[in-house]
DNA sequence: TTGTCAGCATGACAAATGTCATGTGAGAAG
DNA sequence: CTTCTCACATGACATTTGTCATGCTGACAA
Protein backbone atom coordinates (compact mmCIF):
# COMPACT_ATOMS: atom_id res chain seq x y z
CA UNK A 1 0.00 0.00 0.00
CA UNK A 2 1.37 3.80 -1.00
CA UNK A 3 0.61 6.22 1.31
CA UNK A 4 -0.55 9.35 1.05
CA UNK A 5 2.32 12.14 1.94
CA UNK A 6 1.23 15.39 3.44
CA UNK A 7 3.08 18.56 3.70
CA UNK A 8 2.40 20.26 6.99
CA UNK A 9 2.71 24.04 7.18
CA UNK A 10 1.69 25.84 9.89
CA UNK A 11 3.50 28.61 12.05
CA UNK A 12 3.04 27.60 15.31
CA UNK A 13 5.99 24.80 16.52
CA UNK A 14 3.80 23.34 18.85
CA UNK A 15 0.40 22.86 17.03
CA UNK A 16 2.59 21.66 13.56
CA UNK A 17 3.92 19.30 16.05
CA UNK A 18 1.06 17.87 17.11
CA UNK A 19 -0.61 17.09 13.93
CA UNK A 20 2.26 15.40 12.86
CA UNK A 21 1.73 12.87 15.36
CA UNK A 22 -2.15 13.09 14.83
CA UNK A 23 -1.63 12.26 10.84
CA UNK A 24 1.05 9.48 11.82
CA UNK A 25 -1.47 7.84 13.75
CA UNK A 26 -3.07 6.76 10.60
CA UNK A 27 -2.08 3.77 8.87
CA UNK A 28 -2.71 4.82 4.99
CA UNK A 29 -1.02 8.78 5.50
CA UNK A 30 2.71 9.69 6.10
CA UNK A 31 4.06 13.07 6.83
CA UNK A 32 6.66 13.70 4.13
CA UNK A 33 7.59 16.77 5.42
CA UNK A 34 6.62 20.25 7.56
CA UNK A 35 7.39 24.12 7.67
CA UNK A 36 6.97 26.57 9.34
CA UNK A 37 6.13 29.27 6.40
CA UNK A 38 5.41 29.42 3.11
CA UNK A 39 8.95 30.50 1.87
CA UNK A 40 10.55 27.27 3.72
CA UNK A 41 7.25 24.87 2.10
CA UNK A 42 8.26 26.24 -1.12
CA UNK A 43 12.26 25.09 -0.61
CA UNK A 44 10.68 21.48 0.24
CA UNK A 45 8.84 21.47 -2.22
CA UNK A 46 10.97 21.91 -5.41
CA UNK A 47 12.67 18.93 -3.65
CA UNK A 48 9.64 16.78 -3.66
CA UNK A 49 6.39 17.86 -4.35
CA UNK A 50 4.00 15.88 -1.94
CA UNK A 51 0.28 14.61 -3.21
CA UNK A 52 -1.27 16.80 -0.75
CA UNK A 53 -0.40 20.13 1.41
CA UNK A 54 -1.84 20.99 4.09
CA UNK A 55 -1.44 24.67 5.30
CA UNK A 56 -2.36 27.16 7.86
CA UNK A 57 -3.17 30.53 6.62
CA UNK A 58 -1.83 33.45 8.54
CA UNK A 59 2.09 32.69 8.89
CA UNK A 60 5.09 35.41 8.61
CA UNK A 61 6.74 35.58 5.75
CA UNK A 62 3.73 34.21 3.19
CA UNK A 63 0.20 33.83 3.93
CA UNK A 64 -1.43 30.05 3.16
CA UNK A 65 -3.39 31.87 0.31
CA UNK A 66 -0.14 33.28 -0.87
CA UNK A 67 1.24 29.62 -1.27
CA UNK A 68 -1.76 28.14 -2.47
CA UNK A 69 -1.63 30.59 -5.67
CA UNK A 70 2.04 29.34 -5.98
CA UNK A 71 1.66 25.92 -5.65
CA UNK A 72 -1.29 25.68 -7.84
CA UNK A 73 0.93 27.50 -11.11
CA UNK A 74 4.35 25.44 -10.23
CA UNK A 75 3.18 21.83 -8.85
CA UNK A 76 -0.54 21.75 -10.22
CA UNK A 77 -0.52 18.14 -9.00
CA UNK A 78 -0.50 18.61 -5.20
CA UNK A 79 -3.97 18.97 -4.09
CA UNK A 80 -3.81 22.16 -1.04
CA UNK A 81 -5.87 21.83 2.16
CA UNK A 82 -6.41 25.41 3.91
CA UNK A 83 -6.52 24.72 7.74
CA UNK A 84 -7.43 27.32 9.59
CA UNK A 85 -8.78 29.28 12.60
CA UNK A 86 -11.19 31.42 10.80
CA UNK A 87 -14.58 30.82 9.68
CA UNK A 88 -14.43 33.92 7.02
CA UNK A 89 -16.56 33.87 3.93
CA UNK A 90 -13.93 36.52 2.40
CA UNK A 91 -10.65 34.20 3.28
CA UNK A 92 -12.56 31.13 2.08
CA UNK A 93 -13.62 32.63 -2.01
CA UNK A 94 -9.91 33.92 -2.00
CA UNK A 95 -8.83 30.57 -0.79
CA UNK A 96 -10.86 28.85 -4.01
CA UNK A 97 -10.12 31.53 -6.15
CA UNK A 98 -5.80 30.67 -5.14
CA UNK A 99 -6.49 26.67 -6.56
CA UNK A 100 -7.39 25.25 -3.10
CA UNK A 101 -9.67 22.30 -3.11
CA UNK A 102 -10.07 22.04 1.09
CA UNK A 103 -10.80 24.71 3.34
CA UNK A 104 -11.45 23.20 7.47
CA UNK A 105 -11.47 24.70 10.65
CA UNK A 106 -9.24 23.70 13.53
CA UNK A 107 -12.71 24.13 15.39
CA UNK A 108 -13.62 20.34 13.83
CA UNK A 109 -13.19 16.70 15.17
CA UNK A 110 -9.65 16.27 15.02
CA UNK A 111 -10.68 12.89 12.65
CA UNK A 112 -12.05 15.37 9.74
CA UNK A 113 -8.38 16.20 9.00
CA UNK A 114 -7.33 12.66 7.78
CA UNK A 115 -10.76 11.88 6.10
CA UNK A 116 -10.18 15.71 4.32
CA UNK A 117 -6.94 14.51 3.07
CA UNK A 118 -8.10 11.55 1.77
CA UNK A 119 -11.22 13.14 -0.06
CA UNK A 120 -9.02 15.64 -1.63
CA UNK A 121 -6.39 13.08 -2.51
CA UNK A 122 -8.93 11.28 -4.43
CA UNK A 123 -10.09 13.94 -6.39
CA UNK A 124 -13.17 15.38 -4.64
CA UNK A 125 -13.64 19.39 -2.88
CA UNK A 126 -13.99 19.50 1.25
CA UNK A 127 -15.26 22.65 2.42
CA UNK A 128 -16.64 23.10 6.08
CA UNK A 129 -20.75 22.24 5.55
CA UNK A 130 -21.55 25.88 7.77
CA UNK A 131 -18.68 28.04 5.69
CA UNK A 132 -19.79 26.83 2.52
CA UNK A 133 -23.46 27.79 3.61
CA UNK A 134 -22.44 30.53 5.11
CA UNK A 135 -20.64 32.16 2.04
CA UNK A 136 -23.36 31.41 -0.18
CA UNK A 137 -25.90 33.67 1.71
CA UNK A 138 -22.99 35.76 2.23
CA UNK A 139 -22.62 39.70 1.32
CA UNK A 140 -19.42 39.47 -0.91
CA UNK A 141 -17.11 42.37 0.10
CA UNK A 142 -18.73 45.86 -0.52
CA UNK A 143 -15.43 47.93 -0.13
CA UNK A 144 -13.85 49.43 -3.50
CA UNK A 145 -9.90 49.28 -3.64
CA UNK A 146 -9.11 52.81 -1.77
CA UNK A 147 -11.66 52.60 1.24
CA UNK A 148 -10.13 48.73 2.23
CA UNK A 149 -6.37 50.36 1.96
CA UNK A 150 -7.79 53.29 4.26
CA UNK A 151 -9.44 51.53 6.43
CA UNK A 152 -6.96 48.80 6.99
CA UNK A 153 -4.90 51.68 7.99
CA UNK A 154 -7.08 53.72 10.24
CA UNK A 155 -8.09 49.87 12.16
CA UNK A 156 -4.51 50.18 13.02
CA UNK A 157 -4.88 53.21 14.60
CA UNK A 158 -3.44 55.85 12.47
CA UNK A 159 -5.10 59.44 12.12
CA UNK A 160 -6.61 60.46 9.23
CA UNK A 161 -3.73 62.62 8.72
CA UNK A 162 -1.23 60.25 9.12
CA UNK A 163 -3.03 57.96 6.41
CA UNK A 164 -3.49 61.12 4.27
CA UNK A 165 0.21 61.67 4.44
CA UNK A 166 1.29 58.01 3.19
CA UNK A 167 -1.29 58.04 0.74
CA UNK A 168 -1.20 61.77 -0.76
CA UNK A 169 -4.48 62.58 -0.49
CA UNK A 170 -6.12 65.26 1.55
CA UNK A 171 -7.54 64.73 4.85
CA UNK A 172 -11.09 65.56 3.51
CA UNK A 173 -10.50 62.83 1.02
CA UNK A 174 -9.61 60.25 3.79
CA UNK A 175 -12.18 61.14 6.14
CA UNK A 176 -14.77 60.60 3.10
CA UNK A 177 -13.72 56.94 2.23
CA UNK A 178 -14.11 56.61 6.01
CA UNK A 179 -17.72 58.08 5.72
CA UNK A 180 -18.60 55.39 2.91
CA UNK A 181 -16.40 52.29 4.51
CA UNK A 182 -19.02 53.28 7.44
CA UNK A 183 -22.03 53.40 5.75
CA UNK A 184 -21.37 50.54 3.01
CA UNK A 185 -20.98 48.81 6.04
CA UNK A 186 -23.93 49.75 8.21
CA UNK A 187 -21.97 50.56 11.43
CA UNK A 188 -21.02 53.96 12.79
CA UNK A 189 -17.68 54.51 13.25
CA UNK A 190 -13.75 53.71 11.82
CA UNK A 191 -13.45 51.02 14.49
CA UNK A 192 -16.35 49.01 14.32
CA UNK A 193 -15.92 49.22 10.34
CA UNK A 194 -12.64 47.62 10.72
CA UNK A 195 -13.73 45.13 13.23
CA UNK A 196 -16.38 43.83 11.10
CA UNK A 197 -14.53 43.90 7.94
CA UNK A 198 -11.60 41.88 9.41
CA UNK A 199 -14.63 39.38 10.61
CA UNK A 200 -15.66 39.26 7.66
CA UNK A 201 -12.35 38.28 5.88
CA UNK A 202 -12.04 41.47 3.73
CA UNK A 203 -9.12 43.10 4.90
CA UNK B 1 5.93 2.23 35.61
CA UNK B 2 2.35 4.80 36.10
CA UNK B 3 2.03 7.14 33.29
CA UNK B 4 1.33 10.54 34.07
CA UNK B 5 -2.22 11.58 33.74
CA UNK B 6 -3.05 14.60 32.00
CA UNK B 7 -6.30 16.16 30.97
CA UNK B 8 -6.68 18.60 28.05
CA UNK B 9 -8.61 21.28 27.62
CA UNK B 10 -8.63 23.24 24.15
CA UNK B 11 -11.29 24.96 22.23
CA UNK B 12 -10.37 24.04 19.10
CA UNK B 13 -11.10 20.30 18.03
CA UNK B 14 -8.47 19.44 15.86
CA UNK B 15 -5.56 20.98 18.06
CA UNK B 16 -7.09 18.98 21.15
CA UNK B 17 -7.21 15.79 19.10
CA UNK B 18 -3.92 16.73 17.79
CA UNK B 19 -2.00 17.40 21.03
CA UNK B 20 -3.65 13.93 22.39
CA UNK B 21 -2.56 12.30 19.66
CA UNK B 22 1.40 13.84 20.16
CA UNK B 23 0.92 13.26 24.41
CA UNK B 24 -0.03 9.64 23.50
CA UNK B 25 3.21 9.13 21.89
CA UNK B 26 5.20 9.28 25.09
CA UNK B 27 5.69 6.49 26.90
CA UNK B 28 5.15 8.05 30.44
CA UNK B 29 2.11 9.85 29.70
CA UNK B 30 -1.29 9.48 29.20
CA UNK B 31 -4.08 11.68 28.13
CA UNK B 32 -6.73 10.67 30.57
CA UNK B 33 -9.26 13.23 28.94
CA UNK B 34 -9.79 15.90 27.06
CA UNK B 35 -12.51 18.78 27.18
CA UNK B 36 -13.10 21.84 25.06
CA UNK B 37 -13.63 24.51 28.06
CA UNK B 38 -13.32 25.15 31.67
CA UNK B 39 -16.92 23.88 32.73
CA UNK B 40 -16.86 20.71 30.85
CA UNK B 41 -12.61 20.30 32.28
CA UNK B 42 -14.11 20.84 35.99
CA UNK B 43 -17.22 18.43 35.47
CA UNK B 44 -14.57 15.67 34.41
CA UNK B 45 -12.33 16.77 37.25
CA UNK B 46 -14.53 16.12 40.13
CA UNK B 47 -14.95 12.54 39.10
CA UNK B 48 -11.43 11.89 38.73
CA UNK B 49 -8.81 14.78 39.62
CA UNK B 50 -5.63 14.21 36.97
CA UNK B 51 -2.28 14.63 38.13
CA UNK B 52 -1.68 17.66 35.33
CA UNK B 53 -4.05 20.09 33.74
CA UNK B 54 -2.94 21.65 30.20
CA UNK B 55 -5.20 24.64 29.33
CA UNK B 56 -5.55 26.97 26.49
CA UNK B 57 -6.14 30.19 27.79
CA UNK B 58 -8.88 32.02 25.71
CA UNK B 59 -12.26 29.81 25.22
CA UNK B 60 -15.55 30.33 25.85
CA UNK B 61 -17.58 29.63 28.81
CA UNK B 62 -14.72 30.09 31.25
CA UNK B 63 -10.96 30.84 30.50
CA UNK B 64 -7.87 28.82 31.32
CA UNK B 65 -6.89 31.53 33.99
CA UNK B 66 -10.19 31.63 35.89
CA UNK B 67 -9.89 27.64 35.62
CA UNK B 68 -6.56 27.28 37.08
CA UNK B 69 -7.72 29.29 39.56
CA UNK B 70 -10.37 27.15 40.77
CA UNK B 71 -8.23 24.58 40.12
CA UNK B 72 -5.77 25.42 42.89
CA UNK B 73 -8.40 26.12 45.52
CA UNK B 74 -10.28 22.87 44.66
CA UNK B 75 -7.96 20.23 43.59
CA UNK B 76 -4.59 21.54 45.02
CA UNK B 77 -2.64 18.04 43.96
CA UNK B 78 -3.60 18.82 40.21
CA UNK B 79 -0.65 21.13 38.50
CA UNK B 80 -1.76 23.47 35.86
CA UNK B 81 0.22 24.24 32.43
CA UNK B 82 -0.92 26.82 30.52
CA UNK B 83 -0.44 26.56 26.78
CA UNK B 84 -1.07 29.29 24.91
CA UNK B 85 -0.48 31.61 21.84
CA UNK B 86 -0.04 34.77 23.46
CA UNK B 87 2.78 36.24 24.99
CA UNK B 88 1.47 38.64 26.76
CA UNK B 89 3.27 39.38 30.26
CA UNK B 90 -0.19 40.25 31.89
CA UNK B 91 -1.60 36.77 31.12
CA UNK B 92 1.88 35.28 32.44
CA UNK B 93 1.39 37.46 35.17
CA UNK B 94 -2.03 36.38 35.94
CA UNK B 95 -1.21 32.28 35.17
CA UNK B 96 0.76 32.63 38.30
CA UNK B 97 -1.31 34.42 40.50
CA UNK B 98 -4.35 32.10 40.02
CA UNK B 99 -1.73 29.24 40.85
CA UNK B 100 -0.07 27.49 37.36
CA UNK B 101 2.79 25.89 37.56
CA UNK B 102 3.86 25.99 33.93
CA UNK B 103 3.17 28.89 31.22
CA UNK B 104 4.36 28.05 27.66
CA UNK B 105 3.82 29.18 23.95
CA UNK B 106 2.46 27.22 21.38
CA UNK B 107 4.83 28.50 19.52
CA UNK B 108 7.53 26.50 20.88
CA UNK B 109 8.58 23.35 19.19
CA UNK B 110 6.21 19.91 19.99
CA UNK B 111 8.61 18.38 22.26
CA UNK B 112 8.67 20.69 24.73
CA UNK B 113 5.08 20.20 25.96
CA UNK B 114 5.80 16.61 27.34
CA UNK B 115 9.17 17.84 29.05
CA UNK B 116 6.90 20.53 30.84
CA UNK B 117 4.57 18.11 32.04
CA UNK B 118 7.02 16.14 33.33
CA UNK B 119 8.78 18.86 35.04
CA UNK B 120 5.82 20.34 36.31
CA UNK B 121 4.74 16.93 37.66
CA UNK B 122 7.97 16.60 39.36
CA UNK B 123 7.30 19.75 41.34
CA UNK B 124 8.96 21.92 39.26
CA UNK B 125 7.80 25.51 37.87
CA UNK B 126 8.64 25.81 33.86
CA UNK B 127 8.13 29.13 32.32
CA UNK B 128 8.65 29.81 28.95
CA UNK B 129 12.49 31.83 29.00
CA UNK B 130 11.66 34.52 26.44
CA UNK B 131 8.51 35.63 28.27
CA UNK B 132 9.06 35.43 31.64
CA UNK B 133 12.97 37.61 30.50
CA UNK B 134 10.49 40.14 29.61
CA UNK B 135 8.07 40.60 32.03
CA UNK B 136 11.21 40.51 34.73
CA UNK B 137 11.93 43.81 32.57
CA UNK B 138 8.01 44.40 31.73
CA UNK B 139 5.95 47.65 33.13
CA UNK B 140 3.10 46.53 34.64
CA UNK B 141 -0.13 47.51 34.03
CA UNK B 142 -0.52 51.22 34.01
CA UNK B 143 -4.05 51.36 34.27
CA UNK B 144 -7.00 52.47 36.96
CA UNK B 145 -9.82 49.69 37.12
CA UNK B 146 -12.45 52.45 35.36
CA UNK B 147 -9.89 53.05 32.64
CA UNK B 148 -9.59 49.36 32.01
CA UNK B 149 -13.37 49.28 31.72
CA UNK B 150 -13.94 52.21 29.66
CA UNK B 151 -10.87 51.43 27.44
CA UNK B 152 -12.37 47.65 26.68
CA UNK B 153 -15.47 48.79 25.91
CA UNK B 154 -14.16 51.92 23.20
CA UNK B 155 -11.69 49.23 21.94
CA UNK B 156 -14.62 47.32 21.03
CA UNK B 157 -16.44 50.20 18.81
CA UNK B 158 -18.76 51.69 21.23
CA UNK B 159 -18.97 55.56 20.92
CA UNK B 160 -18.66 57.51 24.11
CA UNK B 161 -22.21 58.04 24.80
CA UNK B 162 -22.83 53.95 24.74
CA UNK B 163 -19.97 53.58 27.52
CA UNK B 164 -21.27 56.77 29.37
CA UNK B 165 -24.94 55.36 29.45
CA UNK B 166 -23.86 51.49 30.32
CA UNK B 167 -21.73 53.10 32.83
CA UNK B 168 -23.74 55.75 34.30
CA UNK B 169 -20.90 58.44 33.60
CA UNK B 170 -21.19 61.13 32.13
CA UNK B 171 -19.63 61.48 28.53
CA UNK B 172 -16.94 64.24 30.10
CA UNK B 173 -15.92 61.91 32.17
CA UNK B 174 -15.94 59.04 29.65
CA UNK B 175 -13.54 61.15 27.44
CA UNK B 176 -11.83 62.19 30.26
CA UNK B 177 -10.98 58.73 31.23
CA UNK B 178 -9.97 57.71 27.92
CA UNK B 179 -7.11 60.52 27.55
CA UNK B 180 -5.78 59.81 30.73
CA UNK B 181 -5.89 55.99 29.04
CA UNK B 182 -3.70 57.77 26.23
CA UNK B 183 -1.61 59.68 27.75
CA UNK B 184 -0.75 56.65 30.16
CA UNK B 185 0.10 54.52 27.01
CA UNK B 186 1.63 57.27 25.09
CA UNK B 187 -0.41 56.65 22.48
CA UNK B 188 -2.24 59.19 20.54
CA UNK B 189 -6.23 57.88 20.16
CA UNK B 190 -8.30 55.15 21.80
CA UNK B 191 -7.98 53.20 18.85
CA UNK B 192 -3.82 52.55 19.50
CA UNK B 193 -4.66 52.62 23.31
CA UNK B 194 -6.90 49.43 22.87
CA UNK B 195 -4.66 47.38 21.01
CA UNK B 196 -1.39 48.41 23.04
CA UNK B 197 -2.73 47.19 25.99
CA UNK B 198 -4.51 44.10 24.79
CA UNK B 199 -1.12 43.01 23.29
CA UNK B 200 0.50 43.51 26.51
CA UNK B 201 -2.51 41.67 28.15
CA UNK B 202 -4.09 44.03 30.59
CA UNK B 203 -7.49 44.19 29.09
C1' DT C 1 -23.14 59.37 -28.86
C1' DT C 2 -25.03 59.80 -25.04
C1' DG C 3 -26.68 58.48 -20.62
C1' DT C 4 -25.65 56.56 -16.32
C1' DC C 5 -23.10 54.51 -12.94
C1' DA C 6 -19.02 53.53 -10.04
C1' DG C 7 -14.77 54.97 -8.14
C1' DC C 8 -11.99 58.78 -7.05
C1' DA C 9 -11.26 63.35 -5.04
C1' DT C 10 -12.25 67.70 -2.39
C1' DG C 11 -13.93 71.23 1.16
C1' DA C 12 -17.58 73.16 4.29
C1' DC C 13 -20.05 71.98 8.12
C1' DA C 14 -21.71 69.07 12.14
C1' DA C 15 -20.71 65.73 15.58
C1' DA C 16 -17.66 63.00 18.30
C1' DT C 17 -13.28 62.71 20.52
C1' DG C 18 -9.32 64.38 23.24
C1' DT C 19 -7.28 67.86 26.65
C1' DC C 20 -7.16 70.55 30.52
C1' DA C 21 -8.41 72.86 34.91
C1' DT C 22 -10.81 71.79 38.73
C1' DG C 23 -12.97 69.43 42.67
C1' DT C 24 -14.04 65.36 45.79
C1' DG C 25 -13.02 61.73 49.11
C1' DA C 26 -10.13 57.67 50.92
C1' DG C 27 -6.07 55.99 52.46
C1' DA C 28 -0.93 56.28 53.18
C1' DA C 29 3.06 58.91 54.97
C1' DG C 30 4.76 62.28 57.84
C1' DC D 1 -3.84 65.74 62.61
C1' DT D 2 -2.07 67.40 58.58
C1' DT D 3 -0.31 66.67 54.06
C1' DC D 4 0.24 63.95 49.96
C1' DT D 5 -1.19 61.04 46.52
C1' DC D 6 -4.29 58.61 43.73
C1' DA D 7 -8.63 57.10 41.77
C1' DC D 8 -12.81 59.06 40.63
C1' DA D 9 -15.77 62.58 38.56
C1' DT D 10 -17.20 66.80 35.81
C1' DG D 11 -17.57 70.61 32.20
C1' DA D 12 -15.41 74.07 28.98
C1' DC D 13 -12.65 74.21 25.19
C1' DA D 14 -9.76 72.50 21.10
C1' DT D 15 -9.00 69.03 17.82
C1' DT D 16 -10.26 65.14 15.16
C1' DT D 17 -13.66 62.51 12.97
C1' DG D 18 -17.89 61.84 10.21
C1' DT D 19 -21.43 63.69 6.76
C1' DC D 20 -22.88 65.84 2.82
C1' DA D 21 -22.97 68.41 -1.63
C1' DT D 22 -20.23 68.73 -5.48
C1' DG D 23 -17.26 67.72 -9.43
C1' DC D 24 -14.26 64.77 -12.43
C1' DT D 25 -13.17 60.60 -14.92
C1' DG D 26 -13.53 56.22 -17.43
C1' DA D 27 -16.29 51.97 -18.42
C1' DC D 28 -20.27 49.99 -20.17
C1' DA D 29 -24.99 49.77 -22.19
C1' DA D 30 -28.54 51.79 -24.81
Amino acid sequence: MTKIEVLLVEDQGMVLGALAALLNTEPDITVAGTASNGRAALDLMTKKPPQVLVTDIEMPQMTGLELAAVVKERFPKTRVVILTTFARPGYLRRALDAGAQGYLLKDRPAAELAEAIRRVHRGLRVVDPDLAAEAWTADPDPLSDRERQILQRAGDGMSTADVARELSLSEGTVRNYLSESIAKLGVSNRIEAARLARSKGWL
